[in-house]
DNA sequence: GAAACGTGGCT
DNA sequence: TAGCCAAGTTT
């Protein structure tokens, strides 16, 4: 069965309770389990990791986040992706503290009222810090459903009927460990291309693998193509070298988060225009992006001066390099190439 | 229901 | 290389 796999191969993460602790009722910490939760969002374990520890290091517990500043927390979070992730992670860290007495509630319908928590968060806290019966799905059951009962409806459509599967999986004994095993079961052997069907615990009562349809499945509905578009990126230093960045406004694309002046970014360059006077040319440099949902070409101009009226904040390149989002560091280092090969990270 | 919202790794 | 994919939520 499920939870015995799950007792011999899960996998060590710094978030988890081992399963043989879990048996013996030791429960993760909530604020650990929400942290991960939160970061793992649409989200690699591996992109995860670093983040997690950095954050954890740093803020143990969620009164030291909500007594964070701001820019710390979005600097800390830089390279992630989601940035809502981390405004709402702050706002939920301070409504824990003001609200709920510095505690995590323990019931899914109080965590799904909390800013970043959603109907999957919500489970996950719920049956994996507090021992609650909750139903998870998350892409991994989704697709580890779809497969034991060759649900062959596309997604999303799929969903309504790919929860109801995974009710009906969902036990009352160990939920929180059920949970992670159907997702490391999702992660390690029901993989989305070439499912190791050989290694999987349920094979036998699969339908999808009697069908010989594991590996399509589950159908998805056609996306949409990305569009393309055009920006400049304006990048101004001053005598000292310092570069010159702003905060982005809080709501939309890179909310929050220390950029470099751009226009608004559409199909061509034509109204594009600088943020201040000064002599501005063209470096000829280019940074190419791609986001969820379009794909971004960046030209960057530059000057050499440090024009008075300006209400953002001037950086030594080092410095800003770590706080900056993935698009924003691409402009930073065609400017500015980095000393080191790799210069992991300074947030904060 | 659909669109907005990042990034890096893998094929 | 271009596309797919990852422990989703909000509007």
């Amino acid at each position: 069965m499920l939870l015995d796999w799950y007792d011999a191969h899960a996998r060590d993460l710094p978030w988890r309770v081992p399963p043989d602790r879990s048996r013996a009722g030791e429960r993760a910490d909530p604020y650990r389990v929400w942290l991960s939760e939160i970061m793992l969002q649409q989200t690699t374990v591996a992109a995860v990791r670093p983040y997690f520890e950095r954050f954890t290091t740093r803020w143990p517990a969620v009164d030291d986040l909500a007594g964070a500043a701001d820019e710390d927390v979005m600097a800390a979070w830089a390279g992630l992706g989601y940035y809502a992730r981390a405004r709402n992670l702050l706002k939920c860290a301070r409504a824990v503290v003001q609200d709920h007495d510095d505690r995590f509630p323990d019931s899914e319908a109080a965590l799904l009222g909390l800013p970043g928590i959603g109907p999957y968060t919500a489970a996950a806290i719920a049956s994996i810090a507090f021992g609650r019966r909750a139903v998870v799905v998350d892409g991994n059951v989704e697709r580890v459903m779809a497969r034991f009962g060759a649900v062959e409806t596309p997604l999303p459509a799929a969903k309504p009927e790919l929860k109801a599967l995974a009710a009906k999986f969902t036990p009352d004994d160990r939920p929180g460990d059920h949970a992670q095993a159907l997702m490391d079961l999702g992660a390690t052997v029901c993989t989305p291309k070439s499912p190791a069907c050989g290694a999987c615990p349920v094979q036998s009562g699969c339908k999808a693998r009697a069908a010989g349809l594991a590996a399509d499945l589950p159908r998805k509905s056609p996306k949409a193509r990305k569009p393309e578009r055009v920006g400049i990126a304006y990048v101004l230093r001053d005598p000292q070298g310092r570069i010159y960045l702003e905060r982005r406004a809080e709501k939309g694309l890179l909310g929050g988060m220390l950029g470099f002046p751009t226009g608004d970014w559409s199909d061509n360059l034509a109204d594009d225009s600088p943020p201040v006077r000064a002599r501005w040319r063209d470096s000829k440099l280019t940074v190419r992006h791609v986001f969820t949902h379009f794909a971004l070409t960046l030209h960057i101009h530059v000057a050499d001066a440090a024009p008075e009226g300006l209400n953002g904040q001037w950086l030594a390149p080092g410095a800003a390099r770590g706080a900056l989002p993935t698009v924003m560091r691409k402009v930073l280092d065609a400017v500015e190439p980095p000393r080191e090969p790799e210069a992991p990270h300074t947030a904060g």
